[in-house]
RNA sequence: GUGGACGUAGCUCAGUUGGUAGAGCCCCGGAUUGUGAUUCCGGUCGUCGUGGGUUCGAGUCCCAUCGUCCACCCCA
């Protein structure tokens, strides 16, 4: 015997057990979305590196060591791609779908990161995305956020803190990157080795240090919203009043910055206490100098991006309703006249009823061991065709989940029944 | 990349100062029971992550290696 081949490390198999979970978590993202006027898009896993390199910024940790970066076989430096929002604005870009207009964008898929896996973040993972193109005021921001507040809601998801912040524009931003800079070097002595590293390399995310020991030193530094000009300024306060209009509940965190370079003015970042240290399930912002710095015409834009695995590990803590993908009806045929009918029978009660659930299995060994199978597979009745029923043009009907009574149906009302059992439509031919 | 914990049957785990591998669940067969539940009996599955070393003898000690988990870091 040979050894077993095991995935590649941060490669996960998601198994038939989390179907459910993934089901309802994508039928309810694709709802939500298409309820706010989004079109899905769906691009490429890989994309030429350049591209990563000058969208999100190339001294950042997930360009400089995260990314699965080779030579494809003409000598072209190609990567996975880390993040969806660059792909998006390319292909809005190379097909002409951001120009002098609105574009309302999401996606969904696999992304991948050359990280040390832990819980929340695994070397392949999935992301769903949202872009708005073409728009400058604060109401898509105010948009995306109330998106992600009804997708909570219509997952039964509670417990999600919203934190907002402001960047300001590339100029304010740099600004105040140089403010805060004096401000750290002042202090050079008092820095932990990571934050000193990070003066150099990204002085921003000093300020979402978890050192416990820089909290006291944090709290003293310059603020990013004082560093806000009059526009930013405004932008950011008609944001607030809009949330406070649509009763959305928010903190302002002026220590809110994110690892992507791109940002600018609106940042956000929905948290839970309830995965550990990966806690952002969901984070965006404003991006209006991305689509221009990737050749396109300046083009103002705001995304967020949703964290598949850490939805569904939150969905799961918190037993949240789950979509039924478990058959409806297990139907066991046995004996030879049984599997002449029981194909035929199968197809035409899944033409009959649409929407039908129907798993057929031929019957092998005892009726107990038959039962147990169909138990197993978690459907809701057992259709039983023996070889007395086939003959008789009927079969048993019999409730798995409660020990109910069988009883014998004719094979002609089987669809009228299935269908009003299971609330489902009968075809019109039927 | 750094640090810590852990790797024994499909799953959850036990395995005591080193003496040739166990339980429960699951699965299969049977008995009982007028249903597939309960109860009872029987059965299958492991080169104890991998490779070295120490020893008469290692799941148990040592080294290496791979992997998993958690935290740092990073971020969704």
């Amino acid at each position: 015997m040979s050894r077993a081949i095991q995935s590649v490390r941060g490669m996960n198999d998601i198994l038939p057990d989390e179907g459910a979970l993934w089901r309802t978590l994508e039928d309810a993202v694709a709802s939500v979305f298409e309820a706010y006027g989004y079109d899905r898009i769906r691009l490429p896993l890989l994309e030429r590196t350049e591209l990563f390199k000058r969208a999100v910024g190339e001294v950042t940790d997930i360009v400089e060591k995260e990314m699965y970066t080779f030579e494809d076989r003409g000598g072209d430096s190609v990567s996975l791609r880390p993040e969806g929002t660059a792909g998006c604005v390319r292909a809005g870009i190379e097909h002409g779908l951001l120009h002098n207009r609105v574009q309302r964008l999401w996606y969904a898929g696999p992304m991948f990161r050359y990280e040390r896996p832990q819980k929340g973040r695994y070397r392949q993972f999935h992301q769903f995305g949202v872009e708005a193109f073409g728009l400058t005021g604060p109401d898509v921001d105010a948009e995306q956020i109330a998106m992600c507040a009804r997708l909570w809601r219509r997952l039964g998801l509670t417990g999600l803190r919203l934190e907002i912040n402001s960047l300001g524009t590339p100029a304010e931003r740099a600004g105040y990157r140089d403010l805060l800079v004096d401000y750290l070097r002042g202090r050079e002595d008092e820095l932990d080795d990571d934050s000193r590293r990070r003066l150099e390399t990204n002085p921003l995310r000093i300020l979402d240090s978890k050192n416990p020991a820089m909290a006291e030193l944090l709290a003293a530094a310059p603020s990013v919203l004082d560093a806000l000009g009059p526009e930013s300024r405004e932008h950011f306060e008609t944001l607030c009043a809009t949330l406070d209009g649509l009763g959305i509940a928010y903190r302002v965190n002026p220590r809110l910055v994110r690892g992507l370079d791109y940002y600018t003015r609106t940042v956000f970042e929905w948290l839970t206490d309830e995965l550990g240290a990966q806690d952002a399930v969901c984070s965006g912002g404003r991006y209006d100098g991305l689509v221009g710095q990737l050749g396109g015409s300046d083009t103002p834009a705001f995304g967020f991006a949703l964290g598949v695995e850490r939805l569904i590990a939150l969905m799961a803590a918190q037993s949240v309703p789950l979509a039924d993908v478990s058959p409806h009806v297990y139907l066991v045929y046995q004996g030879e006249a049984a599997a002449r009918t029981a194909p035929g029978l199968a197809e035409d009660l899944r033409d009959a009823v649409p929407g039908l659930r129907l798993l057929a299995h031929a019957g092998g060994g005892s009726f107990k061991s038959q039962f147990k199978r169909a138990d197993r597979s978690g459907a809701a009745v057992a259709l039983v065709l023996g070889e007395a029923e086939a003959e008789a043009g009927e079969a048993r009907l019999k409730p798995l989940r409660d020990q109910g009574d069988q009883e014998t149906v004719a094979l002609a009302d089987l669809p009228r029944r299935l269908a009003g059992d299971f609330g489902l439509p009968l075809a019109d031919n039927a």
